[in-house]
DNA sequence: ATCCTCCCCTAC
DNA sequence: TAAGGTAGGGGAGGAT
């Protein structure tokens, strides 16, 4: 795509900025291209800037779209025929939101056929239905403000119509997720209005009936109780009374600055907020409302408040609203959305031999790149634009620091680029016609490209929105002359050398500005002087990797292939705009907004994830305030990570471990400008059900802690390596392998439902969903069953019931000597590495020794290493105080290859050394006893630093010191529940790691 | 040697 | 005022 990459140097945009504001006083007046309307909003802007009115632009836009719309509708042989009936849509006027089957094209020719109107752009005076196949979450959220009371109805009610050949009711078809929402959606209403008028009601109304009078248009956009009067009537009707050019007009010119993008529109809520002040039974007796009405009420007022700034400061969903309005954004998930429309195609090409290249056929590639494009898009509805310089931007502010995202070729003449300020480009060019964005139409326009390509070739990469190449070797005869190598396309293939030789190396693809300037402090600016440079130099100064890069491509050879299927490694978000904290809370309101929108992000493209990384960044110290409004500007950025054992795309844990990891930066959250959140290690959700039922239809899985069935060959080999011993790295929970992972989940009838129930909702949650929704349907059974009793399987052993294994799968960090992953929830606390300071070294209390580890006879469960993978992992302490029977078979168990590692030849002489070491140092310490000052978290970490490995089914003994541990736990759970949600987060992680 | 984390760079 | 995102790749350095 031609963007020109976003003006991050604030140092380069500061001074053209500074350097052209005398220039700005001299530009000359000109005329905008859209006559302007009256706009009492806007009327202190000056009247010659061709964008004095902002949303003039969207006026006209809409107004040409609805002449285009009735000009093609005069044709259609089915609208009002002569004998004046009219088509079954007469009155109906849709907005189609997201991606729909039928498209949005061919529900605009349903509606063009059948006397229907089509709206390109939302406006609560003109649309009278909303026609979406699916509704996010986020929608389903605010759907009061996404609706605004209109109806959301499935594209088959338009369908359905034309087969009837009437208009059908549209409640059937409202979305599923709607059906109960709408009910509540009603309370609302009535909440805000003294009529409480049920819209469900009237939907079923024939729509020429319930004419009411107008002049809501304008009410409901400042003043009035909109979502009253409109709830109360059939959105058709509603809209027809609008039929005059005046009323028309008028709304047009207030609605014309709401263009409805995706996600729901702030707009409404703040009208609805600006409605109930003048609903005095609302705002001015407070006794009656109920703590669910004040959250209502707050939350509308923060709305609200998002219309007045733009910035984590005064908007809480400021995630949200971010989101909507970035081009960068746009641009960035693109490509998701391609992905999901096409899928079928690409499919169908992963799959299919005719694309292979035998390697006897030189490859033929075409690249497509549409000329800046969003541009493009905008000015192909107005010719009379195309020779005018033109550039698109969020705002035409003179003053303002806004960045122009795109320029016609008119506009570059005069200098104007993208990434450049407003006011500079002005400075350049002082007519120059700033247009919005209009990211629906781009999306639009994308689709058709990419329809088109995808007919014409089955080998499609898609780049951007406007750029791909298409691998046509298999298209062409042999006689075409096209290039060999992405790399080289538009050049003849005898002139490669004449023309790399000149050509400056910042052109080659991959060397952009930095190491453009590396290579500029070593005299090489042509691709002539790279060649000049060795290979081992180019290593020496680049890497391997990047070495070879400037190396080939400095030559013209290029080894990419054009790869129409990409694999998601990462999915994420980040929010460098608009960031400014005034305390945690508001930090941690943000942080938690960002979790929502991956975990949105994440299911939507039904991926989950074991790696969160979180990238905060920070103000340099002495940047001051940017000049780009509300910009990061200087900054230094540092990014922490963690990885859990089972991947995840729930809201819960992410938001919980994001928690942590932002404590463990300790940043003061005034000097934050900007934060991300990545997910990666990912995993496809429907294959790892698949793995997951796979692991489950084993019936040894199901059982083995039982020890009543032998587990089988195959089960054998999830578990353990050709060699007999498991993986080395069983241990460490960010490492294991998957296999591992999903097997080793229990099965539900081996949960102690006393001990769940006793967990912290967001854990059970997250257990939840690693059962795959099954643990809270087993949960409620089970209560069933027992009829309110201690939640045991009555049909169980003892041994069954008192089971742990449940209680271990939580989200596990990397290293216990990490303090990132244990770090405070809650600001205040101490992290656990410094916890862990203050404690350690801990000596393990008796009662838990005398269960769990004293006893030399002792055996871990079958088929589970507990053997640490390194010495260094094991506590020392707890090791030097066992029975020496015990510590000769630990040492005797440790995997020769474990220890050889670390050691060389002589594991025992180390382990000694090693004991002694820390006999030294735990000196200095008393002895500790649980409860007193010790933690539980740091018991465990002593005792399964050092548990045996073996491979017999479970001993008398162990079932007895799981029984007694799991009484434990959940003495210790009643006591920290409350206090430390922390330290049990930390007990669960051990037993997890033990898989226990 | 291999993997991991953190950080930087790049393209769109 | 204004919306400086997203995701892949690679290097350095450390752990194992």
């Amino acid at each position: 795509m031609g963007f020109e990459s976003p003006s991050h140097s604030t140092a380069a945009a500061s001074s053209s900025a500074s350097g052209n504001a005398k220039k700005r006083k001299t530009r000359s007046d000109s005329s905008g291209p859209f006559p302007r309307v009256r706009n009492p909003r806007n009327s202190h802007r000056p009247k010659n800037s061709p964008f004095a009115d902002f949303g003039s632009y969207m006026v006209e836009k809409n107004k040409k779209l609805r002449e285009q719309f009735d000009s093609a509708a005069s044709t259609s042989s089915l609208q009002e025929s002569g004998d004046g009936k009219k088509g079954i849509f007469d009155g109906v006027s849709i907005f189609v939101d997201g991606f729909t089957v039928p498209s949005s094209q061919e529900l605009k020719a349903y509606m063009l056929k059948h006397g229907g109107r089509f709206e390109n752009y939302f406006s609560t005076c003109t649309v009278t239905h909303i026609i979406c196949s699916h509704l996010p979450d986020s929608k389903m959220r605010n759907f009061r403000a996404f609706s605004r009371s209109l109806p959301v109805v499935k594209p088959a009610w338009v369908l359905d119509c034309v087969a009837a050949d009437k208009l059908l009711s549209w409640v059937p078809y409202q979305l599923h997720e709607l059906v109960n929402k709408t009910s509540k959606q009603q309370k609302l209403s009535a909440f805000f209005s003294h009529k409480g008028i049920l819209s469900l009601k009237n939907a079923e109304t024939p729509v020429n009936q319930n004419l009411k009078p107008d002049a809501e248009c304008l009410l409901s956009k400042d003043e009035g109780p909109r979502d009253t009067v409109l709830s109360a009537e059939d959105p058709v009707s509603e809209c027809r009374e609008h039929g005059s050019d005046d009323d028309d007009k008028t709304c047009e010119e207030i609605s014309s600055e709401e263009k409805f993008t995706d996600l729901e529109d702030e707009h409404s809520v703040i009208r609805a907020s600006d409605s109930s002040l003048h609903t005095p039974s609302y705002m001015d007796d407070s006794s009656c409302i109920d703590n669910k009405n004040c959250k209502e009420a707050s939350d509308i007022k923060c709305a609200r408040a998002s219309n007045q700034s733009h910035s984590t400061l005064t908007d809480p969903n400021f995630v949200e609203n971010y989101f909507r309005n970035s081009r960068l954004h746009f641009i960035g998930t693109w490509r998701n959305r391609y992905r999901k429309r096409f899928s079928s195609m690409l499919s169908e090409v992963k799959g299919s031999k005719a694309n292979i290249n035998s390697g006897t056929q030189k490859p033929a590639i075409i690249h497509i790149d549409m000329d800046c494009f969003f541009v493009s898009v905008i000015v192909r509805n107005y010719p009379e634009l195309i020779d005018k310089p033109v550039a698109v931007c969020h705002s035409d502010n003179p003053k303002g620091t806004a960045e122009i995202s795109s320029a016609n070729y008119p506009a570059r003449d005069y200098g104007v680029r993208a990434g450049m300020f407003v006011r500079d480009a002005k400075a350049r060019c002082p007519h120059l016609v700033i247009v919005p964005y209009d990211f629906e139409a781009y999306e639009e326009v994308a689709d058709q490209f990419y329809t088109i390509l995808h007919n014409h070739c089955n080998k499609v990469q898609a780049l951007s929105c406007d750029e791909a190449f298409l691998d046509v070797t298999v298209c062409v005869t042999g006689c075409c002359l096209l290039p060999y190598y992405i790399l080289l396309f538009c050049i003849d293939y005898f002139k490669v050398d004449d023309y790399l030789y000149g050509l400056p190396v910042k052109a080659l693809p991959g060397i952009g500005h930095a190491l453009g300037e590396k290579l500029k402090s070593r005299q090489v600016q042509t691709c002539g002087q790279l060649r000049m440079v060795s290979k081992e130099a180019l290593h020496m100064d680049f890497g391997t990797k990047i070495g070879d890069m400037l190396w080939n491509y400095c030559r013209g050879i290029d080894s990419r292939m054009v790869e129409v299927v990409q694999e998601t490694k990462s999915i994420g978000a980040d929010v460098n705009w608009g960031v400014r904290f005034d305390d945690i809370t508001d930090c941690q309101n943000f942080l938690m907004n960002l979790c929502k929108e991956v975990s949105l992000r994440l299911q939507g493209c039904g991926m989950q994830g074991r790696t969160i990384t979180l990238k905060v960044k920070r103000r340099k110290k002495g940047a001051e305030e940017p000049i780009k409004f509300m910009g990061c500007g200087d900054c230094e950025t540092m990014s922490r990570s963690m990885t859990i054992p089972v991947p995840t795309d729930n809201v819960v844990p992410l938001q919980r471990i994001t928690k942590q990891i932002f404590a463990s930066l300790h940043i003061d959250v005034k000097e934050i400008r900007g934060i991300g959140l990545q997910i990666s290690k990912l995993e496809s959700v429907d294959i790892r059900r698949q793995e997951v039922s796979l692991a489950d239809v084993e019936p040894q899985t199901k059982c083995i802690s039982c020890g009543n069935q032998q587990a089988s060959e195959h089960s054998k080999s999830i578990y353990i390596n050709e060699t007999g011993s498991c993986p080395s790295d069983v241990n460490q929970c960010s490492t294991r392998s998957h296999e591992n992972r999903t097997s080793a989940l229990p099965p539900l009838c081996h949960l102690d439902m006393d001990v769940i129930k006793s967990l912290p909702g967001e854990i059970i949650s997250e257990m939840n969903d690693m059962y795959k929704g099954e643990l809270c349907p087993f949960m409620e059974k089970c209560e069933e069953k027992d009829g309110g009793g201690d939640g045991h399987l009555s049909a169980k052993s003892p041994a069954e019931n008192d089971t742990i294994s449940a209680l271990c799968y939580q989200r596990v960090g990397c290293d216990t000597s990490e303090n990132m992953t244990v770090g405070p929830s809650d600001s205040g606390k101490l992290d656990s590495s410094a916890r862990n300071k203050d404690k350690q070294p801990l000596c393990y209390p008796a009662v838990c020794m005398s269960n769990l580890a004293t006893e030399s006879k002792m055996r871990a469960p079958t088929l589970i290493d507990l053997m640490p993978s390194s010495l260094t992992q094991a506590d020392a302490s707890v090791l030097e105080q066992l029975p020496e029977d015990l510590k000769a078979d630990i040492i005797e168990s440790l995997p020769a290859h474990r220890a050889v590692n670390s050691v060389g030849n002589a594991p025992h002489g180390f382990v000694r050394a090693f004991l002694n070491s820390v006999e030294v140092q735990n000196s200095e310490y008393p002895e500790t006893h649980l409860w007193a000052n010790g933690l539980l978290s740091s018991i465990f970490q002593s005792i399964f630093s050092f548990l045996p490995s073996t491979s017999e089914s479970w001993s008398e003994e162990w079932h007895e010191a799981l029984s007694s541990l799991c009484e434990l736990l959940k003495q210790y759970v009643n006591l920290k529940i409350e206090s430390d949600i922390e330290e049990l987060y930390n007990c669960f992680r051990f037993l997890k790691r033990q898989e226990l």
